[in-house]
RNA sequence: CGGAGCGUAGCGCAGCCUGGUAGCGCGUUUGGUUCGGGACCAAAAGGUCGAGGGUUCAACUCCCUCCGCUCCGACCA
């Protein structure tokens, strides 16, 4: 491809509307451009590297034993009926209805679609194990669009679904998609890890996510550098923390620790207006931890209370997993009020009459303060044993740096990460909804079991660009650059140089190298700059000045130096420059 | 949905507080000098100042409403 023909504009300024690096670079480079908050138009080089991508993406679908399908985007909300998931799933889709006034989805995933399809074409356990896949454009009503392709309204999704006989079956379609995911990220030069995830909305019992670590990204990765246990923050564990504790009324200074004494009777203490863990902190001047929170929820629509400490929070998902809820939200003012008899912030767990869970690390707490579910009241000397009923005491909270790890007790750490796949076990939570059955051996109907696997392709090219570039630009690896080389004609009114550049140019077209060349009327710094931008792994230079001492410079991206080859050699060093680039990338 | 900020030429921004001829840099076009890491000189094209309403002799500027974009939050008692 010729430039000086091609859409391919460089920005010199930032653009105003991009925060993170990535997204500055691919607009700048010119690979996108904003049509509106989350809408994104793919740039001819742009495309090019999503093309890419998704190849990749295809070619490892396909040695894993997947089928590429292609199913609609727009789709009958009926379906969404079926699963339970229109309400679910809420605002969060898109919905429109057709001239019969029938009400459709722009679809944001596809197990609904594809399950109602593998029913019907699936009757006998010879047809079974299948994995299907596609790529395709997904909606979403994302509450915020954020990061140019990160989060967008409209992206791209290579969506593939398993179906097995049984879990044991399961097992081994989840296992093959885990495998091509790993030799995916790999090829596309990302170092990607797996990390144990929550299942969210989807549903099914096991997930992980494959998280390319970024300080950008928008999920804590919990992280054990000594047993490598690793998990999304919404997931992570910890271990008990096991008799540690730290006790004593702060009011009384020199308290012995709780463990080994009695607690002091329970006693009021007026705190006007001090409602929040800072107000206490302030008051009683002393740590968070000497605090338990409670935190009245309504869980599928019934106040359910969690005791937290004072300096921890509670993990909603983990939450949610542990009653089996449906929704689990803060409850309102109104039912505080009701269920603690107090406005809030004086909620405590001494005398509350509603289900009470309890952070597992509060076992055995004694001589904590908590709200006295009185106005402008708080108690001391709490011995959760002693003054309260707890339900149950489990892991309630948000894991963060320096708790134990589950596996292994050892100190955790916290990053953070970008997902870019996800592989799910669903069970049959689908092929019940659809009856997607068949015949076993013996005759007799049986659920498939299914599992299904996600991989964000636009959101995958930007954290490429986010995990690999330098103050000068975007630094392709070789596998998903738009171009292989870019070919700086530096002085195109010289016949000669012209010459060279064309040979060169058709000799790498032959042996399919994707090339660009740089032909425009541009000053050579210019030329130089927005190669490094664009950031396509090999820069090949056509000067007279190189010309006349031998040939052309060949230089790397990554490198600052570059090799003088002459012109008769130029199209095959390239050609093994780049199987050598390739190779360094697959696995 | 709550909070904050922004909307002026293709891009990045100033002007607004204190109302009175719409500016700068980059980019674009033309001519010239240059030519190996974002050149220089000269000329030119390009804007209903996000939209609507109000105040005023006069509104980019002040007031109101709406729209769009970006960031933070949407759970901490």
């Amino acid at each position: 491809m010729r430039w000086s023909r091609s859409l391919i504009a460089t920005l010199r300024d930032d653009p105003q509307e991009a925060e993170i690096v990535s997204h500055k670079l691919m607009v700048r480079a010119g690979l996108i451009r904003k049509l509106s908050g989350g809408l994104y138009t793919f740039m001819p080089l742009g495309l090019r590297a999503l093309h890419k991508v998704s190849q990749i993406i295809r070619e490892e679908m396909d040695r894993a034993g997947a089928q590429e399908i292609l199913m609609p985007a727009l789709q009958p909300a009926e379906l969404w009926e079926r699963s339970g998931r229109l309400a679910t799933m809420g605002p969060g889709m898109f919905r429109l209805k057709d001239r019969a006034e029938r009400l459709m989805a722009l679809g944001p995933t596809h197990e609904e679609v594809v399950t109602e399809l593998l029913a019907g074409e699936v009757n006998s356990y010879r047809q079974l194990p299948c994995t299907v896949y596609q790529i395709q454009t997904k909606f979403r009503d994302e509450i915020r669009p954020r990061f140019g392709l990160m989060r967008a309204k409209e992206f791209i999704m290579k969506d593939a679904y398993s179906f097995d006989t049984s879990l044991e079956a399961a097992d081994a379609s989840y296992q093959a998609m885990y495998d091509a995911y790993v030799r995916i990220f790999t090829r596309c030069g990302l170092d990607a890890r797996p990390v144990e995830a929550d299942t969210g909305d989807i549903g099914g019992k096991w997930s992980h996510e494959f998280m390319v670590l970024a300080d950008s990204g928008e999920d804590g990765i919990v992280d054990c550098p000594a047993c490598g246990y690793a998990a999304n923050q919404e997931r992570a564990e910890r271990a008990a923390a096991g008799g540690s504790l730290p006790g004593g009324c702060p009011l009384e200074a020199a308290a012995i620790p709780a463990a080994t004494t009695t607690c002091a009777p329970l006693a009021e203490v007026a705190t006007p207006g001090a409602r929040t863990i800072d107000d206490l902190v302030a008051f009683f001047t002393c740590g968070a931890d000497r605090f338990i929170k409670t935190l009245i929820y309504l869980v599928d629509g019934k106040p359910v209370a969690a005791l937290v400490p004072g300096n921890r929070d509670l993990n909603e998902h983990k939450f949610k997993r542990l009653l089996g809820a449906k929704k689990v939200e803060l409850a309102d003012e109104a039912t505080i009020q009701k269920v603690t008899g107090a406005p809030v912030g004086f909620a405590g767990p001494v005398g509350l009459k509603i289900p009470t869970y309890a952070d597992q690390g509060l076992k055995g707490a004694s001589d904590f303060i908590t709200g006295a579910n009185k106005a402008d009241t708080h108690l001391i000397h709490v011995d959760l044993a002693r003054d309260t009923s707890v339900t149950a005491f489990e892991d309630l909270i948000v894991v963060r740096a320096g708790d134990a790890c589950p596996r292994c007790g050892k100190v955790l750490q916290l990053k953070r990460g970008i997902e870019v796949g996800h592989v799910f076990k669903l069970g049959t939570k689908y092929t019940e909804s659809f009856e997607a059955k068949y015949l076993n051996d013996k005759g007799q109907s049986e659920l498939m079991v299914m599992g299904c696997y996600g991989i964000g392709v636009t959101r995958t090219l930007q954290a490429v660009i986010e995990q690999s570039h330098d103050a000068n630009g975007i630094i392709w690896p070789v596998s998903v650059a738009p171009f292989a080389v870019t070919l700086l004609l530096l002085d195109p009114k010289d016949p000669t140089v012209c010459a060279v550049v064309d040979t060169l140019e058709k000799a790498l077209q032959e042996q399919g190298v994707d090339v660009l060349v740089d032909d425009r009327e541009e000053r050579p710094g210019v030329k130089f700059k927005d190669a490094d931008l664009i950031g396509c792994p090999i820069r090949v230079v056509a000067g007279a000045k190189g010309l006349a001492k031998g040939g052309v410079e060949i230089k790397l991206r990554t490198s600052k130096d570059f090799d003088l080859v002459p012109v008769e050699h130029a199209a095959d060093t390239l050609t093994a420059l780049i199987r050598k680039l390739t190779a360094s990338l697959n696995t």
